[in-house]
DNA sequence: CGCTAAACTGACAGCGCTGTCATTTACTTT
DNA sequence: AAAGTAAATGACAGCGCTGTCAGTTTAGCG
């Protein structure tokens, strides 16, 4: 039997309050109230903990849909990503999140095959969605047309790409940078300190930014140890567990065959150690192996793989506030944002302790 | 240089039209226009194909957030789910994106922990966000409480759960139903076709319905084989590769060891694998392993783990789906969903071929 | 051909906020 | 204490659509 306390609840709980119940409870115009809910500057301390102690009272929420049409800004802002691997995309979701949150924005996602037309997908994120701004992830962010096209619509963006960081004159403040290189460069020297001469490297598509990098960065490191470019153990391939098999099989079959192979992320690598397993290889006596993500499968394997830790979730924090920064406007001295992955050593270079 | 035509494309693509613009293209008025992108019945064939025509002749996409204040419905539905996989939740996005995208609707994505205050959650899923609906994840799905709260802030929804379906006369059209019982019972009562008696099960949390149907399921395989409730080869885990791991190096160390182990998850399931290599134990010949999820790494192992297949793509579909035609009120008749998984049998209890 | 019901279309108010600009209040300075 | 300036607040229009309801056209039928 309802009872007529429960009935008010449960007309509380439906019919919210609106800005002009704030705003008489408060005994302020609704313009006020308006201000303290965009944190407007110019309210007196006293005025704002009445209006405050009003939204409390009545829990009041601003109409998101309301104020977005009103100021033709949205609290929303997307995520632009092509199918990249599951552990990406969840800490990619996982650090904007973080940021967004706390800034009551929402995230809405637009996992979407680059050869789509993207001549739409612009025009629905302007007009439709009206999104406040987008984070890209490769290939988006590697694709000048794309860039161009964002601007012209003038669509806030902030681009997470795989690069050295520009001279620090050249400010780019829409960027956040991965070193790639380094990283590369890192743990091919490692495999090089530990003696290894022969260290094969398995590409992932060269369309990524990061592959180049990656590439670039293990070239690198075998030319400061004079180490000439062994071009017949670098192979091209997919970032796929099963080209990494299959290539570590081509390349382990061979007479001249590399006693250290480097793969292009980790789900090559294990594909590697799977094939080392199959013949018989002792990892890391008669292979040693690297590979590149720090993902939960290069902690299960066994022996645990050697790795470039990348703090994706970090990473997509630090793009989730430079596109708050952005969209904000704010005029603040922002600097540039860089990740540096690092190494992390483990049993299938180093052996057990 | 820019030329007359290149300036206006640049401002057309920018100045977007309105409703306005349209209708008097097509010499309607606005309301009419409207009923034509609502896809509202009763607009005359010619009449409609004519606003279609200055539609795309103007490029004309309406306003989201004016649609959405003037009907107080959004065009956006929220997902929420607390810490699972990632390949689950990726696959989720996934499937509901593919409806979604079909019907113009965006994804927001809510990632929670289901301790968080929930009541805020709602709060502001109806007077922020606005969205049109929600699509329920364990353990939101099986929280009843939960679910009054959402029915009481009148939110739609669909929930995804473990459940056999009900009978055919209790129609529950917010459910999309999983039945993992069958799965565990097929999977169970496979490993006994093959022979074995002992079979231990690895579960994982008993929080969340479907550890409490698979172990359903694997109990009334073993009873319709009359063989005893094993307890001692029963074990309350996690769902994580360690858990599986560090369980399965505790069962096979006993003197009364099983001769296969059903894991919860594959992830579970990997580190049995880990734990069988660790005491020399060959797979399937001293251990049978069987996991669920069909998750890749199902397939990457080796030897490959026999799984239970859910296709959480096409479950995500079919919430979606429903989810719409909860939305859009369409008083059709709706078939109850439920979603059978299905064994896969590969080599971790078969063997080589 | 006229009449009625049904199909189709339009006029108009208003959704709950924000932007603009005018006005009031508080604080300095002389 | 008056004048000048800056800070704080409010009045009001209007964002681009949809809901309501009234008006107009068409089709069916005797």
């Amino acid at each position: 039997m309802a009872t007529y306390i429960d009935l008010l609840t449960a007309i509380g709980d439906v019919l919210r309050a609106t800005i002009d119940d704030v705003a008489a409870l408060a005994g302020v115009s609704i313009k006020t109230v308006s201000r303290v809910m965009n944190k407007e500057a110019s309210v007196r301390e006293t005025t704002k903990d009445r209006v405050l102690k009003a939204v409390d009272e009545l829990n009041y929420r601003p109409n998101a849909a309301a104020r977005s049409f009103a100021s033709k800004h949205s609290f929303t802002i997307a995520c632009l990503y092509q199918n990249p691997n599951a552990y990406y995309v969840t800490d990619l979701q996982t650090g904007l999140l973080n940021v967004l949150r706390k800034n009551n924005y929402e995230l809405v996602i637009h996992p979407t095959s680059f050869e789509d037309n993207w001549q739409d997908l612009i025009s629905s994120l302007k007009n439709q969605a009206r999104v406040a701004g987008v984070v890209l992830t490769s290939p988006f962010s590697e694709h000048p047309e794309f860039l161009a096209a964002l601007e012209k619509a003038q669509i806030h963006y902030v681009k997470i790409i795989s690069a050295p960081p520009p001279s620090e004159e050249s400010a780019d403040l829409s960027s956040v940078f991965v070193d790639d290189f380094d990283g590369a460069r890192q743990v091919t020297k490692h495999l090089i300190e530990l003696g290894h001469r022969k260290i094969a490297f398995i590409k992932g598509s060269m369309d990524h930014y990061s592959t180049q990098q990656r590439y670039a960065g293990y070239l690198s490191a075998l030319s400061e140890a004079a180490i000439p470019e062994p071009s017949s153990l670098i192979v091209s391939t997919e970032y796929t567990f099963d080209s990494g098999q299959k290539t570590a099989l081509e390349l382990l079959s061979r007479s001249h065959k590399p006693s250290a192979i480097l793969a292009g992320n980790d789900e090559m690598a294990a594909g590697v150690l799977s094939a080392a397993r199959k013949l018989s290889l002792n990892c890391p006596g008669d292979l040693a192996i690297a590979g590149f993500e720090n993902s939960p499968f290069s902690k299960q394997s066994w022996p645990r793989l050697t790795t470039v830790h990348q703090n994706n979730i970090y990473i997509a924090e630090l793009a989730a506030q430079r596109l708050l920064d952005i969209v904000s406007q704010s005029n603040k001295e922002l600097p540039t944002l860089c990740y540096n992955p690092r190494i992390i050593k483990r049993e299938s270079t180093l052996g057990e302790d």
